[in-house]
DNA sequence: ACTCATGATATTTTT
DNA sequence: TATCATGAGT
């Protein structure tokens, strides 16, 4: 097998297949080359269905396992499992899952669906001290499951009303999810490994069958992902992870970087090896991203380095206020994109929390240059899309609680809040599902005949589709018919105030629509079931119209959140709001003092660029309305000056140079177009 | 059941 | 400043 395409250290994580294995993979080293070359290299000993190969994002996944077929055909890597952990849990799951007392056909719960489940219950609690908030104990039962902390072994702080309340909730919580049928996204991860715990033929089974287990992102991991691969790698031990301690940056989240830090106390006889050349950055970029990140301490160390060129300096510049600080990148896009031939989708604008995207948006619009707006509100998350799945859930699983109240009476159709107080309480009182009790409305006193033949008229509407998917052969007509016959259109257009919003609100439910299309062709799979489970993984990536993939590829500037832009990279990069409050921001210094993790988010934007890179702060700043004045961040003072182009407010205009530099381009593209 | 006004609140978000 | 959730009023 040809390797001569890969540098020593790659070569060496290629050819070290076998026991523990720790690649330290700087950014823009090459690592997903090197992932796909050793499953690659792996295949010509092994079969498909020993590998498996763990990824965060779907994206991820389907990006390398494409590059792995590329390499070594279609029908070498058939039954090679790439996929996210919570992909693979879902597999799991749905396989064995009935020993732990779910059905097969259990419904996943996204955040809404949980917020709905919580706030129902949290009402029903009183604690002191802790106001009703819903967000915040569903915050804390995920950070619970995150720690492999089950109900019963909740542990509240005696000083904190919030965990009280929480340790109220979280069991109630579980049953109900139990109840209904349903999984939340901590529980795939939990229960799978509850599962390889408790039945030891299963966690035989599959510890046989992996023989060979890579991690990519490993810094990602959580305590409950790094002990499921404990688990899954126990009878072979050849575990390779991939991850990069210094682009760890999802902490909140559960993620323990302790895991990479660690790795080698789990597995004594641990190979490390460290990818630092980068094929990415220019050296000016990697020395001033160096520069930065050495001011963290706990970390394996590593020092990004090129065979190419400095390229040109990384520039810092404090403009005076937000206002300001737009125009100078929007002028900036402006220059560049002549003088070094750029297109738009070159371009990227990084900040630390999507609210700073609007003053870019509105001078790139005044401008009239396309962008792309990455992240804010998700399409899955809107709430005409959530209406709309709610009713293909119900049918795929009809102990699905919490969407058959959503829909029960969405449109209106005459069962009102009292009707459904008493519909919940028959149901609480026969201790039988809603589903079973809503079958026969007479026999719930106090309801009205309309009401009674409303339900009946539901229920009806509901079994006739069901019966229609489950046939499955025209999944994209029957939901079609679906939305069509209980009018969700109309409903949109009579709720909105304006009738913008509305056809906003109706091209969303085409694309959901669109999305189940898209989804029978690119699948050729037609259950209810599978779609529905693809959705509820979020797989925002699958190319359709508005995922992040399908605006990438536009030519449009793109703007988005630092953590966003983890593994993507940019040939100029403006890294924006570089102040004291905002990176690092401010909950940080107040609440977790994790000031490392907010560097490494610094780091990770500056390491996104490949020729150009630049820094800015504003001086002042307008916040919820009022002028603030404004600290330049500490990461700028952190990177020495001579490895950084301190720029100041001179004027936006080009200099004259630039200007005729900028004409020249101009006047060859026109010869160029004219032949 | 729907509208309107008030006030609290304002990180990041791979699955 | 913008948004959203909540509660009073129609």
């Amino acid at each position: 097998m040809d390797l001569s395409f890969l540098n020593e250290p790659q070569r060496q994580a290629v050819l070290q297949t076998e026991g523990a294995v720790l690649v330290l993979a700087g950014a823009g080293s090459g690592k997903t080359r090197v992932i796909t070359t050793r499953i690659a290299y792996l295949l010509r000993q092994v079969s498909a269905d020993h590998i498996v190969a763990l990824t965060f994002t779907n994206k991820a996944a389907r990006e390398m396992l494409d590059r792995v077929v590329k390499q070594v055909g279609r029908k070498k890597s058939k039954g090679l499992i790439v996929s996210t952990f919570h992909s693979l849990g879902v597999r799991i799951l749905r396989q064995e899952i009935e020993r732990l007392g779910y059905k097969r056909n259990f419904s996943i719960y996204s955040a809404s669906d949980q917020l709905r489940l919580v706030r129902d219950l949290v009402q029903g609690q009183l604690v002191e001290g802790a106001a009703a908030d819903a967000d915040r104990v569903l915050w804390l039962i995920s950070q619970a499951k995150n720690r492999l902390i089950s109900a019963d072994a909740y542990q509240p702080a005696a000083n904190d009303a919030y965990q009280q309340l929480t340790a109220q909730v979280y069991p109630q919580y579980q049953r109900q999810l139990k109840a209904c049928n349903a999984v939340d996204f901590d529980d795939i991860l939990q229960l799978t490994i509850r599962l390889l715990h408790e039945f030891p033929e299963v966690l035989e089974h599959y510890r046989l069958r992996f023989r060979y287990i890579m991690v990519d992102e490993y810094q990602d991991t959580n305590v409950v992902q790094a002990q499921l691969l404990k688990l899954l790698s126990s009878f072979h031990h050849n575990l390779c992870v991939v991850g990069d301690d210094d682009q760890s940056i999802y902490g909140w989240r559960g993620a323990d970087p302790g895991n990479i830090l660690d790795f080698g106390k789990d597995f004594p006889s641990l190979k490390v090896i460290k990818l630092e050349q980068n094929y990415r950055s220019s050296g000016h970029i990697l020395s001033a991203a160096n520069a930065l990140i050495v001011h963290n301490k706990d970390r394996h160390g590593k020092r990004l380095w090129t065979a190419d060129e400095q390229g040109a300096p990384v520039v810092y510049r404090c403009c005076d206020d937000g206002e300001d600080e737009s125009t100078v990148v929007v002028g900036r896009i402006h220059s560049l994109r002549f003088k070094s031939q750029l297109q738009y989708r070159d371009f990227a604008i990084l900040y630390r929390t999507n609210g700073q995207s609007r003053i870019f948006e509105e001078q790139l619009r005044y401008e009239n240059i396309p962008y792309v707006l990455i992240g804010g509100q998700q399409f899955f998350d809107r709430k005409e899309v959530k209406d709309a799945l709610a009713y293909l859930k119900v049918m795929a699983n009809t102990q699905d609680e919490v969407n058959l109240l959503r829909i029960l009476n969405y449109p209106k159709r005459g069962i009102g809040e009292t009707s459904a107080e008493r519909i919940i309480q028959a149901s609480v009182d026969q201790g039988l599902p809603l589903w079973q009790v809503l079958q026969h409305p007479e026999h719930i006193t106090e309801l009205g005949d309309k009401t009674q033949e409303a339900i009946r008229e539901f229920v009806g509407l509901m079994r006739r589709y069901q019966r229609r998917l489950q046939q499955g052969n025209n999944l994209v007509g029957d939901v079609q018919d679906l939305f069509r016959e209980i009018k969700l259109e109309e409903e949109l257009y009579r709720q909105a105030d304006d009738p913008q919003k509305a056809r906003r609100r109706v091209e969303n439910l085409h694309e959901v629509i669109n999305a189940v299309s898209s989804y029978v062709e690119r699948e050729g799979q037609t259950t209810l079931e599978s779609f529905l489970e693809k959705v509820s993984l979020l797989d925002r990536d699958e190319p359709q119209r508005g995922s992040k993939e399908e605006k990438l590829k536009q030519d449009a500037v793109v703007l988005m959140s630092l953590h966003s832009s983890k593994g993507l990279e940019f040939p100029c990069v403006f890294l924006v709001g570089l102040e004291e409050g905002t990176l690092p921001h401010k909950k940080i210094l107040e609440e977790s003092g994790d000031v490392a993790e907010e560097r490494r988010l610094c780091y990770v934007g500056m390491t996104r660029a490949r020729q150009h890179l630049m820094l800015l702060s504003a001086a002042r700043r307008r916040k919820y309305g009022r002028l603030q004045p404004r600290d330049a961040s500490r990461f700028v003072h952190e990177i020495p000056p001579e490895l950084l182009v301190h720029e100041d407010g001179e004027p936006v205009a080009l200099p004259a140079a630039e200007e005729e530099q900028l004409a020249s381009n101009f006047f060859s593209g026109i010869k160029d177009m004219l032949g």
